[in-house]
DNA sequence: TAGTGGTCTAGACCACACT
DNA sequence: GTGTGGTCTAGACCACTAT
């Protein structure tokens, strides 16, 4: 019989195998380091990367001296990807287009200056677009830009790109905040997104900042025939080392 | 001048802020991790940790012979903690309830039929069910459950907890899938969720399977009025080695 | 105090993919 | 062919924390 040698991934799946199938259960210790490493015939340093990353991914819960537990599941985590809006159009197939609806510079709102932490009044770029999938409006983008973070944007007409991928690109690595809602239509999305009567709305609301720095919220909303989020989220290193 | 040792999440946070900072540029390689490891001061295996979690993170790519590379950011993740219902509700600091208003077993629709890769007709358990946060309906459940993936759901009656909970402890290593979607109130809906006129739900569809077996398919509705979920996602690895 | 995980090292060998 | 990352090892020491 040919012993196989075994790698980190060997060795996850076969930890992430005995806690999926609750040989493992949870709540329950599994064996320490050194024990599997005996087991497995590898390195400690080997057993330690494979456990790490089980734990990493919230399915164990590890201390210092007390060892390893499986923990209970206490919620469900759904990655939700959203996509620069172009890209996403075209890849269901669609032709992407663009329309600035309007872009002027103005004090911000009661609402806005809250969301921006900004005093009320101040100026800030406030810029209304409409996103195409062929001849439907598929997303309407109402962004408030706070021009002390970003002073260029006022030298952006955002005629040709929206203000959303101009952003990705001046500014790749920003912390952001979503709140996803259904809500029945303001009068400017009933003008602009070609709703039926009543025809409720999806809205993602969004705030992104860099360090100390809110840069922009946006208020992006879609018909809620037409829209849906989907995630699919499967528990990790599953087949990894099946081939 | 003390020359302090450099641990990998050192390392971790001064190549993730290069990154942030634009320092090494979207699109650009990187030092190759002999390099780094001298200018650092450390080993290689530590450096590599570093950059692996990085790459893991999604920020760099890493290829054999060709290096470490910056990447665009091509989507944002949100990632949206879906908990159980009742410790969400005790989380606001309401008091939770629960209500069942129908337990059955029936044939399948066609729509649930493919949902849960039931032959149209085959007998599955039907559960209608009410979540209160203190007196009002924060959410109404429509489960459908798949009796040949968990029979021993035949001998629960779900009086006293509700199917979600049941279930989580039952299996608690499924994957799933999920749908968000805004829409208007069906009558079911509009009977149940105790909403105002014309009020728009919010709905949360999930189907959850294990290997092959699909187990079950859940349409969970709340007030549109009301609900909202939010997320919160920043920049990793920025501040841990400051202490 | 003792047992557990957390991390580092120096060296090694390998797998891959650019040239 | 050759430079890069991917991984493993054996040993070491450290940092927690349960007892």
């Amino acid at each position: 019989m040919t012993q196989q040698l075994k790698t980190y991934k060997d060795i996850r799946q076969i930890v992430m195998a005995r806690i999926t199938s609750q040989i493992w259960p949870v709540g329950e210790l599994i064996p320490n380091e050194q024990d599997l490493a005996e087991e497995f015939g590898v390195a400690r340093a080997t057993v330690n990367r494979a456990i790490q990353e089980i734990a990493d991914a919230g399915f164990v819960e590890r201390r210092r001296k007390a060892g390893t537990r499986v923990v209970p599941r206490r919620s469900r985590d759904a990655v939700v990807q959203i996509p620069i809006i172009g890209e996403q159009i075209s890849d269901m197939g669609r032709y992407y287009s663009y329309q600035l609806v309007a872009r002027e510079i103005v004090p911000v709102t009661k609402k806005i200056a809250k969301e921006l932490s900004l005093t009320p009044r101040t100026p800030a770029m406030h810029l209304i677009c409409r996103h195409f999938a062929d001849d439907i409006v598929w997303q309407l983008e109402d962004r408030w830009i706070n021009l002390a973070a970003v002073p260029t944007v006022k030298a952006q007409k955002f005629d040709v790109i929206g203000p959303n991928e101009w952003l990705v690109r001046e500014i790749p690595y920003s912390n952001a905040e979503h709140v996803f809602r259904a809500a029945t239509a303001s009068s400017i999305e009933r003008r602009h997104l070609d709703l039926e009567s009543d025809e409720p709305v999806f809205v993602i609301e969004r705030k992104t900042w860099q360090a100390s720095n809110i840069i922009t919220w946006v208020r992006l909303s879609h018909s809620g025939n037409r829209f849906s989020m989907t995630t699919r989220d499967e528990i990790p290193y599953g087949k990894d080392a099946l081939e």
